[in-house]
DNA sequence: GGAATGCTTGAGCGATTGCTCAAGATGCAA
DNA sequence: TTGCATCTTGAGCAATCGCTCAAGCATTCC
């Protein structure tokens, strides 16, 4: 295995990662990582092991980055259900990655049946996420934003099972108005959960 | 154009329409496809034109799948609300089909970019969808069963992002518990809606 | 039976796929 | 400068891709 600079190999996987999420992982040949990249075949396999290491170092990245916008979003926010709302808003807002689905559901739904590898690096990625959504939910019940009666795992999945929702919505082609209510309806769902009952 | 039995034509149209849903599109082969079908490839090409007219052709045999699933719930359901509601808590129980997204919605996706001739072939289907649900809603105002200012169509698109987003869920693996209570919770969201405002 | 018609067949086309590896370029130590 | 080790390169491999079409076949009419 080479060993790229840092620098080189994260520009590569942004590179990588922005091919993938166009065209999907069967969509995507080499030839066209290639010119994505700059890099050639030798020093793809080189440094990824082959297309499908590729693939998967690129949906790993993908999801540290949703993890590091989650989390951005949670310290920046008032409380931890605003940083909920704010980052479920956000996703309208996102002029170039509008029209692009979630990588992790796009993995999952490419490789349907078969590829079971490629389906549990999606499914981890998934899970990483669910628990950091769980995460705000706890620190909302420890502030007492919410109330501690809260089922945290199962409100976190909801809101993940909205996420999924949204970003395929997103792609049908001119729905970005309805995207933005869609958003916005999702956003104040989320709020509700302030209340703390009786 | 060969003109193939209504039969053969049907069961081509399964089969493939079987193949395309677990492999994608680029996933999978003419050789696959002739095994599914048991066609040879000059007679596919003779009924379909090409693998990607294969695949539209497939494509709509799916969304009027789901019309006609959509309609006969809503005409067994004991009112229209209850007919979306049994409609949204029949695909936990699809055995066959769990762990398969929504065709729509993965044609979206693997085309995010790119194929624009299919992209809107499926948001056709999706529109159709939405229109039928919208549909349901009408029928519920007519009866009294929902409150006059519904906004229909807002509440069709909320549905379809809903079903959207339990469909691509249901793709995780082994998420088969938590897909029964995430089909429940959103049935018992569109149960809400029968409620009159004063 | 013979001729005409149209469906079925599958070998195989040129292009493209993921991937390899010998040869050249480069960097460093002596 | 020389010798060695490492990195980079891209032509090209075998396999597969979507697709074609001439030849074989069955059926129908005279």
């Amino acid at each position: 295995m080479v060993k790229l600079t840092t620098h080189d190999r994260a520009a590569a996987l942004a590179a990588g990662l922005d091919a993938f999420w166009q065209w999907g992982f069967h969509g995507t040949s080499m030839k066209d990582l290639e010119r994505a990249t700059g890099m050639h075949p030798g020093s793809i396999y080189a440094a990824f092991g082959s297309k499908r290491g590729f693939y998967v170092a690129a949906l790993d990245r993908y999801t540290e980055d949703v993890l590091a916008d989650l989390r951005r979003h949670a310290s920046e926010a008032a409380s931890p259900i605003e940083g909920l709302a704010g980052f479920v808003e956000a996703i309208a807002l996102d002029e170039d990655r509008s029209a692009r689905s979630c990588m992790l559901v796009k993995t999952l739904l490419e490789h349907g049946e078969g590829d079971e590898a490629l389906r549990r690096s999606a499914e981890s990625g998934i899970a990483a996420i669910e628990t950091e959504i769980g995460n705000n939910f706890r620190r909302a019940q420890q502030k007492g934003e919410s109330s501690a009666s809260l089922e945290v795992e199962h409100a976190a999945r909801r809101i993940q099972l909205n996420i999924m929702g949204l970003r395929s919505f997103a792609c049908r082609p001119g729905a970005n108005e309805s995207v933005a209510v869609m958003a916005h309806d999702i956003a104040s769902e989320i709020r509700k959960l302030k209340q703390v009952p009786s």
